[in-house]
DNA sequence: TTTTTAAATTACCGATTGGCAATTTCCCTG
DNA sequence: CAGGGAAATTGCCAATCGGTAATTTAAAAA
């Protein structure tokens, strides 16, 4: 009823071939690049995980669940709301890595544009941890840490696009303490209300 | 002393190409991409461009000499700073496609990690417009439409990331029209002064 | 120990990749 | 109206691409 076992455990093999999706990009990583990342010869990457886009889509779903742990992992008993939101974004910094990024955004620009199925998904992924973001926000402002004046979606969109940005700019070598700073600046931005500016 | 005359006009071809790559991504357009893109043949286009990776440099900085020439326009007699620096984003973003971003966005997560060339050639444009739209913000302080107590070159690189994140938003498909509603948003942020947030 | 079962491996496939040498086309000049 | 010169084209190249069928290895069950 069993047969030979496992060379590597599925699990630790995706992990691998996430990683080489990560560093170098779908098209970039060919099935030898797969191989040697894995340590599984071709057919069993074939048996084990479908073709090349499956075990892609496969690297992505990884990348989501393992980010989602980390989301709410992040705060960690923190009490205060803002310093909640603080470690969200601080942790999904984390998850980008220098010259690498972060895979979802680069996946969005090199492979949603011509991959309905791949689109899907990281709009989900997009859409997860907005809300995540939001309900911190909310907290705060129940809190009065924020101001009730501020619009959550507004500010989650601010702060999603700023992490878009910093992702890019990670996988050209910003550092990840620079990409903090800057984000930490971001947050205080959106996060304290102001006059309407009156400009023409 | 004269041989056959040329196809099409080599900064056509140069156009077209700049086009290919720009809308499939460097590793993902191949040479009969590009030659269906040109309209020349492939061994026309190695006489002409030299390899795949010349032609990509060269298609590159055709997109930089575009791109500052419509920023370098964009003022349009405009008098007032803050006008100007709204127009010169919104050019930023005109050279953003929808479905597509920019070509240097998506350049400096496909190809600048691994091609030192490239990443070179994206850091100088960078600081191209950086410095530009710094020029902007600090006539805007001398004319007192922006607190002098703004940063200058820390309020360019909170709209620099900005832009960047817009980039990977459009080209999943967020409109243009979008994109200029929230970076203006961003502006308004980051051109106004407050007082430093004393949150632990 | 033999059988069963499944993973690992080898060997191979056609298509496409980036790239180049040899040749043909064609206009301009003498 | 020949012929020189440069662009266009054809045809080919080895290497690599993603993907599969057939075979071998190995461990658990009988």
């Amino acid at each position: 009823m069993a047969g030979r076992p496992l060379k590597a455990e599925p699990e630790v093999a995706l992990a691998a071939a996430m990683n080489a999706f990560w560093e170098k990009g779908y098209e970039a990583t060919s099935m030898s690049d797969l191989t040697k990342a894995t340590g599984l010869h071709k057919a069993s990457l074939y048996k084990t995980f479908g073709d090349k886009h499956q075990l892609f889509v496969s690297a992505l779903k990884l990348y989501f669940r393992k980010s989602s742990k980390a989301q709410k992992e992040s705060r960690n008993g923190e009490e205060n709301p803002i310093n909640a939101i603080r470690n969200s974004v601080d942790t999904t910094i984390d998850q980008c890595a220098e010259g690498k990024g972060c895979l979802a955004v680069n996946s969005l620009i090199e492979v949603a544009p011509f991959d309905a199925e791949i689109d899907r998904i990281l709009k989900q992924f997009r859409q997860h941890l907005d809300k995540h973001l939001a309900g911190l926000v909310d907290e705060a402002k129940s809190a009065k840490l924020v101001s009730g004046s501020v619009d959550t979606k507004e500010a989650v969109r601010m702060i999603s696009i700023f992490l878009h940005g910093l992702s890019a700019n990670m996988a050209a070598g910003m550092s990840a303490s620079k990409a903090r700073a800057l984000l930490h600046g971001q947050l205080d931005l959106v996060l304290t209300p102001r006059k309407k500016s009156n400009r023409s």
